[in-house]
RNA sequence: CGGGGUGUGGCUCAGCCCGGUAGAGCACCUCGUUCGGGACGAGGGGGUCGGAGGUUCAAAUCCUCUCACCCCGACCA
């Protein structure tokens, strides 16, 4: 049990900031709601990135940047767009400042107010859109396959580290088409990629589905997502794909000539994931001792750890085996301090989820094995020091696999079929998870349902199969069941 | 925006009720002994007590105002 961490079973909520904050992920920065992603988190985060971004380029598209403001008019070219995000905007009126004629510092230069007021992007459709305009006049202009790499800011009034920030880092994608099934079509595919990354990756089981019309993407006419669930029972959107319609096409007057030369309005798609997906690694796997990171996202896999200190015979050996795994692809790093004792390491690397802890003492020199502790069971075992290059690599990916495996037994474990409103409370408030179960399809009766027990629709599943039913709440008739879960 | 809480060395906090020379543990520095699951001893450095004003011979402590942050709720990725 790790003397700084608060154990999940205490409070959860407690838990995860303890992990984050002690684990070196983040921290509370001078600004309200924002947060400094220290070194290990953001190392972790470049190579979600870089992973993603590789996955994106695979599927066609690629990189550019928009301006981080936004001209104030622009948000209300799309009505449900700017209704959706009008209300956490930050807004940029001036752009001087003056020293105070009181002597109290500098204040805002009053002669230097802007024209038209600059928002902070929550989001760029708009700016992007306004630029398609300029970039679209043929089908032979689309598809269009861009994504940015950017922060926007949201004026939240309650943050969390990483779940819910004022800033944050994302990437979003914005692709123009011909046709709406083409368009459609890009909206599952990188569905599919978010999927993909998250289960293969990140070692998190996903549910693909649609949103309901109350948690549609403001400006969209349908919005995807995955849905993970985190250890204690809540549910947490860890991507959206959302297909835009014509809307923005329209908004911003983007149109094309068809190969017929008729004129029709683009199509179109955006996608994104944030450094939320970080509180989800977080609170999906980790435990109390600490973080436990799937090793294909570890920035290092494997630590090695010479016991009791970094006596020269330990070091040579150790930098060996060191060069044995790098060579076979793993990353490694050497513990070289010679000021902690080993028990405090071991302890500090289980805090940093390292997943392989390799410890090299005189017994193991003598004996020509190594002691291998992998972090997520906590096994530890003797190895030979022959050939653990191969052992090591086939242990990071039974590591990966199996961590996968646990969340997705504990997720499907927590899929709850529930036929009567008594059932539904009742496995809300014991069990938690999702809960499969009849909806009438109304917003009013999610409405209700949510003002009553704070669960939403997460998502109605793709593979949904058509079943006739009741409405849990209504009784009405329903032709399918819907993921119901209390979310972050 | 409503409710609750907290501001005192880098961190966690005590001291405040009842005003009188700013403390502890951890961390840090030096030396020594240690080292296969969070070591120990000795010595040492470091704080205008969130800010402003007031009361007083005297304020971390009492009064007024103010700022910031955290937690819970409404809103959201």
């Amino acid at each position: 049990m790790s003397k700084e961490i608060t154990s999940r079973a205490t409070d959860y909520s407690q838990w995860y900031i303890d992990l984050v904050r002690k684990a070196g992920l983040a921290d509370y920065s001078a600004v309200k709601g924002c947060m400094v992603i220290k070194p290990y988190g953001f190392a972790i985060w470049e190579n979600m990135r870089d992973t993603l971004d590789r996955m994106f380029k695979d599927t066609g598209h690629v990189n550019a940047y928009f301006p981080l403001f936004i001209p104030k008019s622009f948000l209300s070219r799309e009505a449900a767009h700017v209704e959706g995000f009008a209300k956490e905007c930050a807004v940029v009126t001036h752009y001087r400042l003056k020293n105070d004629p009181n002597g109290a510092g500098v204040v805002v230069d009053p002669e230097a107010k802007l024209e038209e007021e600059l928002i902070v992007r929550p989001t760029s459709e708009t700016i992007i859109w306004n630029t398609y305009k300029d970039w679209i006049q043929s089908y032979r202009d689309l598809p269009l396959l861009i994504n940015q790499w950017a922060n926007v800011v949201r004026w939240e009034m309650r943050t969390r580290l990483f779940l819910r920030t004022a800033e944050f880092l994302w990437q979003e994608g914005h692709t123009a088409h011909a046709t709406a099934e083409e368009a459609i079509e890009e909206t599952r595919r990188m569905l599919d990629v978010y999927a993909t990354f998250a289960e293969e990756w990140m070692a998190l089981p996903v549910v693909k589905g649609v949103k309901s019309a109350n948690e549609r993407f403001a400006g969209a006419e349908d919005t995807y997502c995955i849905e993970a669930l985190m250890q204690d029972g809540k549910a947490l959107q860890a991507g959206t794909s959302h297909f835009l319609g014509q809307n923005f096409a329209k908004a911003f007057d983007v149109q094309f000539s068809t190969k017929d030369n008729t004129l029709d309005y683009v199509w179109a798609t955006s996608w994104g994931v944030s450094t939320r997906l970080m509180g989800a690694l977080v609170m999906a796997h980790s435990d109390d001792d600490g973080l436990i990171i799937p090793p294909k996202l570890a920035p290092h896999q494997v630590v090695i750890v010479p016991i009791p200190k970094p006596l020269p015979e330990l070091q040579e050996v150790a930098s060996r085996i060191a060069d044995e795994l790098r060579a076979v692809g793993v990353r490694v790093k050497i513990d070289n301090d010679d000021q902690s004792r080993p028990g405090f390491k071991f302890a500090e690397y289980e805090k940093l989820g390292i997943p392989v802890r390799l410890g090299l003492g005189a017994r193991d020199l003598a004996n020509g094995t190594i002691e291998v502790a992998r972090r997520d069971t906590k096994e530890k075992s003797q190895v030979p020091v022959e050939g653990l290059a191969a052992y090591i690599t086939a242990l990071l990916d039974d590591i990966q696999r199996s961590m996968f495996e646990r969340a997705k037994a504990y997720r499907d474990d927590h899929i709850t079929r529930v036929d009567t409103w008594e059932e539904f409370v009742e496995t809300l408030d014991t069990k938690g998870g999702f809960i499969s179960a009849h909806w009438d399809g109304t917003p009013e009766t999610e409405d209700r349902i949510k003002d009553e027990t704070k669960a939403t629709i997460r998502c109605i599943p793709l593979d949904n199969p058509a079943e006739a039913g009741h409405c849990i709440r209504t009784g009405k008739p329903s032709t399918q069941r819907v993921l119901f879960a209390r979310a972050y």
